[in-house]
Order: C-alpha cells, then structure tokens, then sequence
DNA sequence: TTTAATTGTGGCAAAATGACACAAATCAGT
DNA sequence: ACTGATTTGTGTCATTTTGCCACAATTAAA
C-alpha cells in the first residue's frame, strides 16, 4: 500500500483543473472502469485506490477526441505501468441513481475544498467496466490526483467500497471462471516463464475448487499454446519443472 | 415492409419535438441499439428501419431518469410490440468518429427540413449493442418518427446501412454461434410450442454447419430444459414429431 | 397395399474426462 | 553415500461424451 504525500499545492491545482475541465474534455455521463486483477502469494489480488475514507476502482473518463478503446488502454497504462496490458470488456453498469454525490461531498468537505454541488462529478455515469489481468511483479501502480493511497486487496477479503464497485469486482471475478475455461489468458497472471504447477494452482484458485493435475497437466500441453523451456532450478525439494511460456508464433 | 404514410403534418411536429427536446431528455452521447433476430422461413431475418435511403438499426437513447436496462427494454417494446422480449448485452461501439452527421444532412435536406449542424443528433455517440432473439410470427414492428419503412432482412443478405451497422449485425450473428452452445435460448425464436425437427432446423441455421440429428434430439431432451406434449398434427407425410416446451418450473 | 417421407430411438467406435498410480528427480538429514 | 520426504512428469483404466450410422415406427400419398 502507498500514501500520497505529493506537494500539497500542486495537488490542489490539479484538483481544479480537473474539474474545470472535465467537463468540456470528457464524454458526459459515461465512465471507464478497470477490474485490475493480480495473482500473489496464492491468491488473487484487485487493485484499488483510495479516495475519502472508501476504496474504489481505477477508472477514468472518454476523451471527446478518443475512443473507448484508446481510453480504456490509456486509463490501464496510466494506472499500472504497464506498456500493453491485457483487458476484456466486463458489463455495462447503467443504473438510474448511479452518481457519487455522497462520496464527493464527504471527499472534498474533509478536504476543504469549494466543491460545486453542480459540477459534472455529482452526474449520474454509466460506467463501461473492464477486467484486466496483469503480472503482479511488473505493476507498478500509480496513483490518481484525487487518490490518497493504492492497495491490492485478495478479492475474497474487499474493502469498503463506494457505490456498486464491490458488485462489479465480484462480476469480474464470476466472468473469470467463465473465460478460462473457454480461452488460455491466464498466463497475463504469471510472469513471462512459468511452470505447469504454477499455472494449476493459479487456475485452482480461480475457479476456486480442486482441479487434477495430471489431467490439467496434459490438457494444456496438449493445447498447443505453450512452448517447453530448460528447467526450473530452485532450492525447493523435489523434482524440478520445466519452465514454459507462450507460443508467440502463432 | 411497411411504409410510412402517417399524416405529414403529426409527422413533422413529432421529429421537431424529437429534435428540440432530446437534449435535454436524454443522456448525451448514448445510444442503444438492438440487433432483433427472428426465425422465418428456415433463415434468420433481422429487422430493420428505414432512414433516408439506407437502413440502420432499431435504437434509441436513454432517459436521464431511466436505467440503461429499462431503457433497452422500452425500445425494444416500442419496436416489436412484444410485452417481455428476451435480449442480451452485445458490445460496445465506441470508435471517436461515430456520428451521422452526412446521414442525418441528407436524410434532412430531402425532406426539405431545416436542420441544424449543431443538432445533437450530430454528435458523437457511443452506442451499447444489444440482441435480441424474438418470435418472427408474434413481432408486430412499429417505425419510429423519422423512419420510413421497416423490414426483415437475411441476415446473410443484409442492405446498405448506415455506419457500423452491418457490423454490429455481423457480430450479432458470430455471438449468436457461441451463446446457442452455451445457454438455452433459442426456444425464442419459437413458438411456445415446437418440434424436436423445428428446433434442430433451427440450431443448424445459427450454426450454419449440419448436426447430427440423432445426437441433437437426445442432447436437447436430456438437458431437461423441455417438457413432452402431444404430438403434432399436420397435413404432412411422415410420422408426426413429439411437441415440446420450456418447462416454466425451474 | 405399396411407396416415400419423416421422426424416434438404438448401437458402437472414437475421443475426452476423471481418478489414481507410479516412477523420476532432488533436497535434507543421517 | 544412503534414506526418506517432497515434488513433478507421465501412464493406466474405467466412465462419460461425441460422432456417425442404422433401423424401426408412423403416416400421407400413389
């Protein structure tokens, strides 16, 4: 977890111009949001910041001049670092009431902030979310204007969240059993060499019940996906894995 | 198909009211569209409106009161007249520059309209795609305000159209192929009451590839989705095929 | 009564799945 | 070095699912 301790001044113009002009830059109404999933020490991890007392997604909003594409890989860069981070579309989070102006208000009460109970903030936002799964070592998370802290949370064990972002990590969590067992993208959760216990475990914790190795094993072998490397050489007891990782000429 | 003939004059007022109060009745930006599916004729048809002198897709955008759910389910109501149309999120179709603006200029020039360039109508719009699956025989389409004709069209033989929307009716289709393996849902496209061969007829157009007959029957009876009725009687040669429905209580 | 068409169901080889078994490799302690 | 515990790679086999074809039952039309 990290704590924000820039310099307070340019903290708070930056604050205002956001605000100011947010609403001239943006797409109104609509909203990006990342399920930013990492996989460490066994379990899965989602990545959250913190704003008020309340954590919530990173997320972002659509540039006039940008699609929802570009915005999404561009609200994914900016938040974790990473050159070409993997992403699917998760759902569309339209609710009627679906605004922040209790969060916002409480935000910048505490803040001292003369915040307009107009501004384009308090709008109700559809919110377009996303998954992302990314390696955990390589993220480097980085922190927004109005954010006070990062933190990765085991997705079992969520803070308290504003609004529905607690629903919509759990969404992504469901979608995720469903996808691995349809397409390999959980390797995105492992560094670029991995091992076949490596990758069984992380599906186990996935899918959160026991799968057969043996089984698994030769299934993903089988698969043609992965290419075999040297050997793993740890100073773990036992035998010693090969590595592998993913086929690039495909 | 079906033309327009409604009185010019209700017609006229309702496209400036459409005009005038839309800004401020709708979100911005945000459309809904509906790829609507329908089973005639051993092809699937996909229902269409008519703008100008291309076609586009059934839509609409959402009530700043209204949830994006809700908001799927009028339009869908207001267009096939079905009282609880099945439907399922599609995509989103995001690019920077979707917007109409040469569609709407000549739809409105040849209607002889004096239509503004700064008309939201013109602006940019990120659209949520959904699709629909109906029964051909129950639907009863209506055209909206600015619509000129509806129509069924071959999926596979689909006319000129506005934007991305051959696109989004494309992805449609491609979708379709992997729900129908998935869920049960394809008793949409039915009557409430069908025949084993009806319903293998059908899955063998959405997948576009033969089935075994065989197989097919004995799968779909297993899953226990269907009920057994009486047999059907028809004037056709051959033995007369077993009726089924959904079981209503699961 | 025969014929052709259509539907319901059975059979069987091939492939995929699930559950174990066991050998190979390797570290730690003796 | 030897032994035992641990971990990984691979084999076996019964069970289930799939793909493919056959055939009997049913019925309108010739």
């Amino acid at each position: 977890m990290w704590q924000n301790d820039t310099n307070q001044y340019f903290y708070i113009m930056d604050i205002i111009a956001f605000i100011e002009n947010g609403q001239e830059l943006y797409l109104p109404n609509l909203s990006v949001d990342m399920v930013i999933i990492g996989f460490h020490e066994d379990q899965l991890k989602c990545l959250l910041l913190k704003i008020g007392d309340k954590w919530l997604l990173p997320g972002g909003y659509i540039l006039r001049t940008e699609s929802v594409e570009a915005a999404t890989v561009r609200i994914l860069r900016e938040r974790t670092g990473l050159e070409d981070p993997h992403f699917k579309f998760l759902s569309v989070f339209g609710g009627e009431h679906r605004q922040f102006t209790d969060e916002w208000k409480q935000f910048f009460e505490e803040l001292n902030f003369p915040f307009r109970e107009d501004s384009w903030l308090n709008d109700r936002f559809v919110t377009l979310a996303h998954y992302s799964l990314v390696n955990f070592e390589e993220t480097r998370p980085v922190i927004g204007n109005l954010d006070s802290a990062y933190g990765w949370f085991g997705i079992n064990d969520l803070p308290p969240m504003w609004m529905d972002h607690r629903a919509i990590v759990l969404k992504a969590k469901e979608r995720l059993k469903e996808d691995v067992q349809e397409e390999p993208l959980t390797y995105n959760l492992l560094p670029t060499e991995f091992t076949m216990p490596q990758l069984h475990q992380l599906h186990q914790t996935i899918l959160e019940e026991r799968l057969d190795r043996s089984r698994f094993q030769k299934k993903m072998i089988a698969s043609g996906f992965f290419e075999r490397l040297p050997k793993l050489q740890t100073d773990a007891p036992g035998r010693k894995p090969y590595q592998y990782r993913i086929k690039r000429d495909r």
